[in-house]
DNA sequence: GTGGTACCGTACCGATCGGTACTGAACTGG
DNA sequence: CCAGTTCAGTACCGATCGGTACGGTACCAC
């Protein structure tokens, strides 16, 4: 396969796309969401993105890297909040955003609800296991960087001497995981922000060894 | 189809059964639970199983049957820490008990990793529908009797006054599902139980307003 | 024994799965 | 214009999906 370096808008040879590839692409994020990996069909996710399978494979390869795509495209749009909630100034404000964030995304009008990161591929058959381990990487990276934020807060003395960064960030994403399953279980956004506003309440927790 | 009033040990005309139903529904339990609903193929569950399609369509009608039949199978076996944890003496007990029993149940050796009621059929297309209906309403009536048993203990007078009893009871919740989705991603057990000490010593949460 | 009944295994059902060969049509560079 | 390239639609691929028809077998009541 040539790389297609550049890339700008200088035309290539031959008929251009009929179809937006990143609108098709948004469609195809929301059916993964809606019914996941394993759920969404060939059939499903073309219909959805208004396009043949031919010009489907053609432009993404297959259903695995379609899903590997589109699970990109979510961490840089619903699931964003994420990285900006990295860069806020103290912990509790990153624990803040990260909370509000996954009560936002979880609960979208118009759009699925839960997290895709979390219900995509959360258990599968050996079709699915690609798909899974990319949701497994992806759920864990983003509990590593939480982690390493935090490990900064107790360095800067944001957080108390002594406190286990690693542990807290896995009890913050606990609670995050926990905030998408009752999402998907139809819990609304009201509901779904007082388990937010909770933990929040109690922030930090104590967490001595 | 006739009612078996009399299921008793009285034998039945005909050639009996030559497998252990229970056994095999125990087998077919732990394919649903790793694979999830619409990952586990009737190949895979069957095989499991030890039985052929037909002996499993006999006993147990089709394959929703099959996974309504496991996951009460679940709830009385591996999930019947919710239960007994509902009947601890304090508030407290039972929120220790349900954490501890979720870091426990998600992480048992010889079994799949996570919870089958979060895991099992989060996330479906149309023919999983069904199952993922079953799994939402197991874990609402779950959380729902949390919530009846910090009523009770508001009541009591074991829980501060003005504890807003369903909204204590979606935290918990929050953080066992949690629990059962860092489980499915590989987390070790003891850094889970970490995640449950971590609430307990923050027991109870503050909840005012 | 004999008749009736239920279980078991094979072999198969139509439907659908993810993926592709092939035929034109639409466009660019020369 | 023409040659070369890429797109799109149809029609199809083998494999597998959940589910079943059917004939043989093992057991019970009588």
């Amino acid at each position: 396969m040539l790389v297609d370096v550049d890339n700008r808008k200088k035309a290539r040879a031959g008929r251009p796309r009929g179809f937006d590839a990143e609108e098709a692409l948004e469609q195809a994020l929301i059916v993964f969401w809606r019914q996941g990996y394993e759920g969404a069909t060939l059939t499903d996710l073309t219909e959805a993105m208004g396009i043949t399978r031919t010009s489907m494979y053609a432009a993404f390869g297959n259903k695995e890297e379609l899903f590997r795509r589109a699970v990109d495209r979510y961490t840089e749009g619903p699931g964003a909040y994420v990285a900006r909630a990295l860069e806020e100034p103290t912990a509790r404000a990153v624990a803040a955003a990260l909370l509000n964030g996954a009560v936002r995304a979880t609960t979208r009008p118009g759009y699925p609800t839960g997290c895709l990161g979390v219900q995509g591929a959360l258990a599968t058959g050996a079709p699915g296991r690609r798909a899974h381990d990319v949701l497994t990487a992806w759920r864990n990276y983003g509990g590593s960087c939480v982690a390493d934020r935090f490990r900064r807060a107790v360095a800067e003395g944001d957080l108390p001497p002594g406190t286990d960064p690693d542990r807290l960030a896995r009890y913050l994403t606990s609670v995050s995981y926990g905030i998408s399953v009752q999402a998907a279980s139809g819990i609304g956004r009201d509901d779904l922000q007082q388990v937010a506003d909770t933990m929040l309440l109690n922030w930090p927790p104590a967490t001595f060894a």
